[in-house]
DNA sequence: TTATTTAATCGTAATATTACAATAAATTAT
DNA sequence: ATAATTTATTGTAATATTACGATTAAATAA
C-alpha cells in the first residue's frame, strides 16, 4: 500500500498528474517564476530568494530537472539553471487541454 | 521536518500549488475526465471505471472536494458528483496564468 | 422492522515527501 | 598546494499520501 498504482492508468493521466506533481509545492513553483522572471539563475539565489536550506533547494532543483522542466549548465564553481522551453511548452500543451475540457451547462448540484 | 513552510511563499504561490496537488494523482485526473465526460456520476461507478477500491476513490473525491473543484449532492443511497463550474474556471485561469508566463529566447544553457 | 444498497469513516500499513545538518565533490582563487 | 566558493549528496527525522479492509451511517426496498 502507499504505492500509486499507476498501471491503472493510461500513458496521458499518468503524465498529466506527473507534470501537475511539478508544481504542487510551493517551493517549485517560486523557482519557476523566479526561472522565468531573471531568465537564468544559479542555487545560491534561490536560497537567498526563497529561504529554505541550501540541501532543500538542490532538493526541489533535481525534481524539476528530473521531469525536464528546467536544465542546468556548470558554470565555474556554480550552476546556471533555466527553464528548458521544449519540455515546458510540451507539459502547457498537455495541461491546457486538461484544462479546457467543455463544463456541461446542466449541473446536478 | 517534513511539512511545508507554506508561510515562506506568497499566497498566488501556495494557491498555484495547491491546485495543481489537486491532479497531481492519476486517479484524480481520471475521476474528473469521467465527471467532464458524462456531466455526472456516482462513486460506485468511479469504483468501477478505475477500479481501485471503495474507500480510496472516495478519499480522492473528499481532496477534490475539499479543494472546490467538485461537489455532491445525496440522491437517495448515493451520492451525485460534478465539478464545479465557478471554482474550475477560477482554477483554470490562475494555473494559466503560470503555465503562460512568457519564455525569454535567450537560454543559459 | 429488517434487509439491501451506497458512501463515508476509521484504522492501519507501506511508501513518498519535505526539510535540514553534515559532508563530499568540483572548481576557482590565493 | 591550500583556501574559498558553490552545489550535490548522504543520512535522518517529521509529516503526508496512498491504499484497502472493516465498519458505520443513512437512505430505500421488501
Amino acid at each position: 500500500m502507499g504505492l500509486t498504482k499507476t498501471e491503472f492508468f493510461s500513458i496521458l493521466q499518468n503524465d498529466i498528474a506527473c507534470f501537475a506533481k511539478a508544481f504542487s509545492h510551493p517551493a517549485r513553483v517560486a523557482i519557476l517564476q523566479h526561472l522565468f522572471k531573471t531568465n537564468q539563475c544559479i542555487c545560491g539565489d534561490l536560497v537567498l530568494e526563497i529561504g529554505l536550506a541550501q540541501a532543500t533547494i538542490s532538493q526541489h532543483l533535481k525534481e524539476l530537472k528530473s521531469i525536464g522542466l528546467i536544465k542546468g549548465s556548470v558554470e565555474g564553481t556554480s550552476v546556471c539553471y533555466c527553464v528548458d522551453p521544449k519540455n515546458w511548452i510540451k507539459m502547457k500543451h498537455i495541461l491546457k487541454e486538461f484544462l479546457d475540457q467543455d463544463l456541461n451547462p446542466n449541473q446536478c448540484c
